[in-house]
RNA sequence: UGGGGCGUCGCCAAGUGGUAAGGCACGGGGUUUUGAUCUCCGCAUACCUAGGUUCGAAUCCUAGCACCCCAG
């Protein structure tokens, strides 16, 4: 009763309340239960934002027991959000996920490229069906634990490399347009990793030392071969050398991608010097997986490739008069290189160095040093 | 059938009397919001089989088995 009345006849408080229920910006936080979301809806909730977390499940669980990471996941983002006194909410896009995710996963797949779904996931997920059902609970911005910044200009926005270069992000936010971005925090894209997850402990967030997640966003780490299998039906075929040899076989070219080591199950061969065979070419026509020895060889390196389905973040194509630098995988160093873009709408792009084992269906991701100007995916290289 | 050779981990391969290198493959961990790459760890009480010589044999001897080559 006390407390009440001191409520009520404290202006400071009252201007307060009224403040949080009216005029403060609402945003939801896209929440993984991972210390990265959870130290994002940390550091909004202190900015003094009406935050409100949201959990996305996109994901229907294919097998029993075996992954069933999701609902610990859950678990974690309710006690993160109980802890900061948000909301959590959940939604479900599976059919969303399979239909603009998924479906051209296994497309690429059956034409023997390899794609990076996590890519699609953020343009067609995250940055989509997640942005616009916030917009309809009433949010005016959304926000991911992401390594990647935002900055805004007069009248657009720049996608900038997470401060922490080591787990820069933006590799897999390049194909996000300005509208996607506009409404974006990156509330860490500031921070360090380490400092991230020291955030985290000291406001006894129960995650803070939980391990990091990786395999495909919202599935999870699978034994990768046998996940395909779920969904591909393999192509048995032989497994010949750089120079022709006929030297064993494959389960299916689908299990393998270019600069591949692993898998290829060529053990000692007489005659042969003792280094490990690497995935060279695949030869989708015949079906046979082309292999060469050495982490080295000379058919793993090129150094131009052309790209499709660009996409450019500030809506036109960069200046191509200059030089810049591109990744054309994650966790790569940026590399010099200088593009064109023809009138067909691809891009050519010819690197300083040759690149080793360019991989079709990867993207190519272009950089202004910190800025990342966009990208595209790749469809060959020479 | 004569003559010669060879038989060591899934594969290639060191070791020629002193108590089983290495590589590849494979398995597991680490790194990693794709797939890869990379990295670390593991991986033959055992050397075709059976006898024998010796303090001691994968290494020498004998027999057998297997495979390869040259003759025919």
């Amino acid at each position: 009763m006390v407390a009440l009345l001191f409520l009520v006849y404290n202006p400071l408080i009252i201007s307060n309340f009224i403040l949080t229920m009216s005029s403060v910006q609402k945003i939801i936080v896209a929440m993984s239960g991972g210390v990265d979301s959870s130290v994002s809806a940390l550091l909004l909730k202190q900015q003094g934002y009406r935050v409100e977390g949201m959990f996305m499940k996109n994901w229907e669980e294919d097998d029993n027991e075996t992954y069933c990471a999701a609902s610990q996941d859950i678990q974690d983002a309710q006690q993160v959000c109980d802890l900061l006194d948000i909301p959590l909410h959940t939604v479900n896009f599976s059919s969303e996920y399979w239909e603009n995710v998924f479906e051209h996963f296994l497309q690429e797949y059956r034409a023997g490229r390899t794609p990076n779904p996590d890519i699609l996931c953020n343009k067609e997920i995250k940055f989509k069906a997640f942005l616009d059902y916030a917009y309809s609970l009433g949010a005016s911005h959304i926000a991911t634990g992401h390594y990647a910044r935002i900055e805004h200009q007069e009248k657009h926005v720049q996608l900038l490399k997470g401060k922490d270069n080591n787990k820069d992000q933006t590799y897999f936010l390049h194909a996000l347009s300005q509208t996607q971005l506009a409404n974006v925090f990156f509330p860490i894209g500031e921070l360090d990793k380490p400092i991230v997850r020291e955030l985290a402990e000291k406001h006894h967030l129960p995650v803070f030392n939980k391990k990091d997640s990786t395999g495909i966003c919202f599935i999870g780490e699978r034994k990768f071969n046998d996940f395909l299998k779920h969904y591909l039906s393999p192509q048995p075929g032989q497994i010949e050398t750089d120079t022709g040899e006929i030297i064993g076989s494959h389960q299916g070219l689908m299990y393998y991608t270019i600069g591949q080591r692993k898998g290829i199950g060529i053990g000692g061969t007489k005659n042969k010097p003792e280094n490990p065979w690497f995935v060279l070419e695949k030869d989708i026509k015949r079906n046979v997986l082309i292999v060469g020895q050495g982490i080295d060889h000379p058919m793993l390196y090129k150094k131009q490739l052309t790209a499709a389905q660009l996409n450019w973040i500030s809506g036109k194509a960069p200046d191509e008069t200059r030089g810049y630098q591109a990744k054309i995988r994650y966790r790569q160093v940026q590399e010099p290189c200088h593009l064109t873009v023809d009138p067909s709408g691809n891009m050519r792009v010819i690197f300083e160095r040759p690149q080793r084992a360019i991989t079709t269906g990867q993207s190519i991701v272009i950089y202004d040093n910190e800025l990342c100007l966009g990208g595209g995916v790749i469809l060959d290289a020479t």
